[in-house]
RNA sequence: GUCCCCUUCGUCUAGUGGCCUAGGACACUGCCCUUUCACGGCGGUAACAGGGGUUCGAACCCCCUAGGGGACGCCA
């Protein structure tokens, strides 16, 4: 048995707790039954991998203490940088199958995918486009195929009715309609090849007998069957996990909680505790325990013990599982190592140090200065809001301004997080200094510390976009017809 | 809008036809321990989404309704 789990790094670097969650299942489910566990890096888009973001999301993994096996070599498996091994594995699997009439070449563009989808919609149909719907004369393909321009490869799909059987491991057969299936893109127009194609190739490649991947995949499930089907191999076992859900249960998503592995990694969680908690969103040990570690989730791991409903993360509860390990699995001395392995190090130490010694007058200074670097939520107030000039709204206005920014820089380092706040305030009409005072206060907890740029590197985005967020909160946040309106505004500046 | 999945305390869950007057955990809360705070101990509030079947018997099986989520991209 070998089971697979597919990992799509973050574009901005940031390694994604349902990540973990879905590698921790297929992990376990392959332990519990002698398997190999191994991971497959997605890079198709050629936006999310690169050698940094792949790095950190491995690194994530190990952190938190799990293992995989090393797959077989299947090639081109890094990312865009070395895409010609791509193109080159899945073109020549796409081309057969438009040898055989199972895919077409499609010469479509862009606005004439939108405006048939449009009209299947008006119609008040599925907008799955179909074969016949994408059609083009045969002079129009080869007055486009004469004159190069760019085209895809499509799968050819079933049309009328008629239903495809998909087996769940958890849920049973599952009836999806064909009509709800597209000519769905197997190799873009860049020679990449989508999701789509690249899964089915590598797992067969790879041998892979059991997939256990998220919810959100269910739909395209019937794509991929037919895919093994045209190409007269043996289907993987599916099993489709439940998706961890924010508090107001929408798919957990970092806009509306921190989701990246740093960030709990930073506000100071165990790899332990948070793999357990992992372990308890839509699982339970059979003696219902609340407290275990990897071992024992593989040795008791049974599929069939996973509950369908979406769970949300809870951080409270997580919070208290940390503290059981803190207080019952570690010593003094081991409590003592965590605390310097995590942060009380001198390589931190180095970080800070060159921003606080200017501010300094007695060594007792430095903690007040810089404990706000090793802090989680500060303890804030709209009082601690005081001495920033400006009306309530208009803060929160530009917080929430910084806020949307943060969320969408792809580099965080001191300079990006510079250019982008300075950037915003210009386009605010703010000077940068009274733009800044409130970041100020929302970061360090106090307008008096050293450059808050500077702190929000050392923080990392995670955290930097939680602290922004909580002191929006503290200052009485912002109500649904606000934030529509600043969203226009954002949106308008942006635009302007 | 169309299709799919899901539905037990506020939250994570146990439960696979009689053991259920529904159990545990977080959170909340009362008491005890304690110079304080925390930890710990003992209690409390709180749930089978609704309606129909099937059955001697339904949280559990079936149907309908409602609610939630997901999918509908040259994203994964």
């Amino acid at each position: 048995m070998t089971v697979r789990t597919r990992i799509a790094p973050s574009p901005t670097g940031d390694p994604h707790v349902g990540t973990a969650y879905i590698a921790l299942f297929n992990l376990c489910f392959a332990r519990a039954h002698g398997g190999q566990f191994v991971l497959r890096i997605e890079d198709t888009d050629q936006v999310r991998s690169t050698p940094e973001s792949e790095q950190a999301i491995l690194d994530s993994l190990r952190w938190l203490g799990l293992e995989w096996d090393e797959g077989p070599d299947i090639g081109g498996d890094c990312g865009p940088y070395r895409q010609s091994e791509r193109m080159a594995l899945y073109g020549q699997y796409a081309r057969q199958l438009v040898e055989e009439g199972k895919a077409f070449i499609c010469y479509r563009t862009a606005q004439e995918l939108n405006a048939l989808r449009e009209a299947r919609l008006a119609a008040g149909n599925s907008t799955a486009l179909k074969p016949s719907d994408l059609r083009l004369p045969d002079a129009e393909v080869e007055k486009r195929r004469k004159a190069d321009e760019p085209y895809v490869i499509r799968m050819v799909v079933p049309e009328g009715d008629g239903s495809c059987a998909i087996e769940d491991m958890l849920r049973g057969t599952i009836e999806l309609d064909w009509s709800m299936v597209d000519a769905q893109i197997l190799l873009k127009s860049d020679g990449m090849p989508t999701y789509h194609l690249a899964n089915v190739v590598d797992d067969h490649l790879m041998r892979i007998t059991h997939v256990l991947r998220g919810e959100e995949w269910l739909n395209s499930a019937p794509k991929h069957k037919l895919l093994y089907e045209y190409f007269g191999w043996e289907m993987p076992q599916l099993c489709h996990l439940p998706l961890l859900r924010n508090p107001d249960k929408s798919k957990l998503s970092k806009r509306k909680n921190p989701t990246s592995i740093l960030y709990y990694q930073r506000m100071g969680y165990l790899p332990e505790a948070l793999l357990n908690y992992l372990g308890r969103m839509g699982w339970s040990m059979p003696d219902e325990r609340e407290k275990f570690n990897l071992q024992d989730m593989m040795a008791q791991f049974d599929i069939q013990r996973v509950s369908l409903g979406g769970p949300i993360f809870d951080v409270e509860k997580l919070s208290w599982l940390n503290g059981m390990w803190i207080r019952e699995e570690l010593d003094e001395t081991q409590l003592a190592q965590r605390l310097v392995d995590w942060a009380y190090n001198r390589d931190n130490l180095m970080k800070v140090i060159p921003h606080a010694q200017k501010r300094m007058e007695t060594l007792s200074d430095f903690a007040p200065l810089a404990g706000f670097l090793v802090s989680g939520t500060l303890p804030l107030s709209a009082g601690s809001f005081a001495a920033v000039a400006g009306e309530r709204e208009t803060i929160v206005r530009g917080l929430q301004f910084a806020l949307w920014r943060m969320e969408n820089l792809r580099h965080w380092t001191r300079d990006a997080i510079w250019n982008d706040l300075k950037a915003l305030a210009d386009a605010m009409g703010v000077k940068v200094k009274d733009f800044l005072a409130p970041l100020f206060v929302a970061i360090a907890g106090s307008s008096a510390s050293f450059s808050v740029v500077d702190s929000m590197e050392l923080l990392g985005p995670d955290m930097s976009r939680m602290r922004i967020r909580h002191a929006i909160e503290v200052l009485g946040g912002v109500s649904k017809k606000s934030m529509k309106q600043l969203e226009k505004d954002f949106q308008a500046m942006r635009e302007g």
